[in-house]
DNA sequence: TGTTTTACCTGTGAGC
DNA sequence: TGCTCACAGGTAAAAC
């Protein structure tokens, strides 16, 4: 399930092998990874081939690469289960393969880049670049001052350093939803899925139901400091990885999974506390939280 | 207008 | 052994 962590580990491993990098072949073999792209799979292996990726970017959970003397941007969301995998060129099909892109880097020679997706949530799309609306630097990799338009209202992730800690708490100040659905919200902060979500608010202390306008400003800026410890120690062990659905680009899984302190661990003992960690339907899917130390 | 629910999708494991 | 069903959850559209 990728969140930040993930996506930015993904990210980081795709910059030195696209940057710079000319797409000479495009292979769509599932339309239905392309959900997001206006057009259909002939325009997009059409005008993705022959074009310069010039860096790999993201917000929150999407990534992009920007074409070079373009306007638009190969977009990518790796949904539940989708992964960006270099192959060497020509390499066997990946299970659940969506999407191929031969693309000729300068200095690394061929290789392929592989979207393989067993849930078809994520998708790829070719989107017009336009301007940030606070002027400043799009999200991480890149200082230019442009995003997709599908990206454009999504808000600014916590690691971003152009992310507003006052808009942050203004915004909870106005929300009558529970603070979990809040940190789910992409367009008030975005990056944050539902492991981070409740690991963050086990490290603050806070109820996942507690009304986000009833969390004085302090404690909104402690959840604030936990959200970040959370999302920068799992990007340092590699992000979280369940069975096999989320894996670097070598296919290698993340460590974090050990280091979860309520995230799927229902009648586990709470690490701080002793008590057992609850588990409460929320929305779809599922809470995890300690009803000890995190009251309403 | 703001908030909540639903649809999309497939592999896995539990239960029968 | 084989079948059914619940579950995992990010996003956007629909419903409230």
């Amino acid at each position: 399930m990728p969140e930040l962590p993930e996506v930015e580990v993904v990210r980081s491993g795709l910059e030195p092998a696209l940057t710079g990098a000319s797409i000479i072949a495009v292979e769509v073999l599932d339309a239905r990874a392309l959900t997001r792209h206006p057009g259909t799979a002939v325009d997009f292996e059409a005008a993705l081939t022959g074009s310069v990726m010039d860096a790999v970017v993201r917000r929150g959970k999407f990534l992009w690469v920007p074409l070079r003397a373009r306007n638009d941007a190969l977009l990518t969301h790796l949904g539940m289960s989708g992964q960006m995998l270099l192959r060497a060129s020509g390499a066997p099909r990946e299970r659940h393969e969506r999407v191929r892109i031969a693309v000729s880097h300068p200095r690394h020679g061929n290789l392929d880049v592989v979207f393989a997706d067993q849930r078809t949530f994520g998708s790829l799309a070719i989107d017009t670049l336009v301007d940030t609306l606070d002027s400043a630097a799009a999200g991480s990799g890149s200082g230019r001052a442009s995003v997709p338009s599908q990206v454009a209202h999504i808000a600014r992730d916590p690691l971003d350093p152009a992310f507003s800690d006052a808009d942050f708490r203004l915004l909870l100040k106005k929300k009558s939803s529970g603070i979990k659905r809040v940190l789910l919200d992409q367009t008030v902060v975005s990056g944050i899925g539902n492991i981070y979500a409740d690991e963050s608010l086990w490290a603050a202390r806070i109820h996942p139901e507690t009304l986000a306008k009833d969390i004085p400003s302090p404690k909104a800026t402690e959840l604030l400091q936990e959200v970040r410890f959370v999302l920068q120690k799992a990007l340092a062990e590699g992000g979280t990885s369940f069975d096999a659905q989320y894996v670097n680009v070598n296919g290698q899984a993340g460590y974090f999974a050990h280091s979860l302190n309520a995230y799927g661990r229902t009648g586990d003992a709470c690490p701080r506390c002793g008590h057992p960690i609850i588990r409460l339907a929320f929305a779809n899917r599922s809470s995890h939280f300690c009803a000890h130390c995190q009251q309403r």
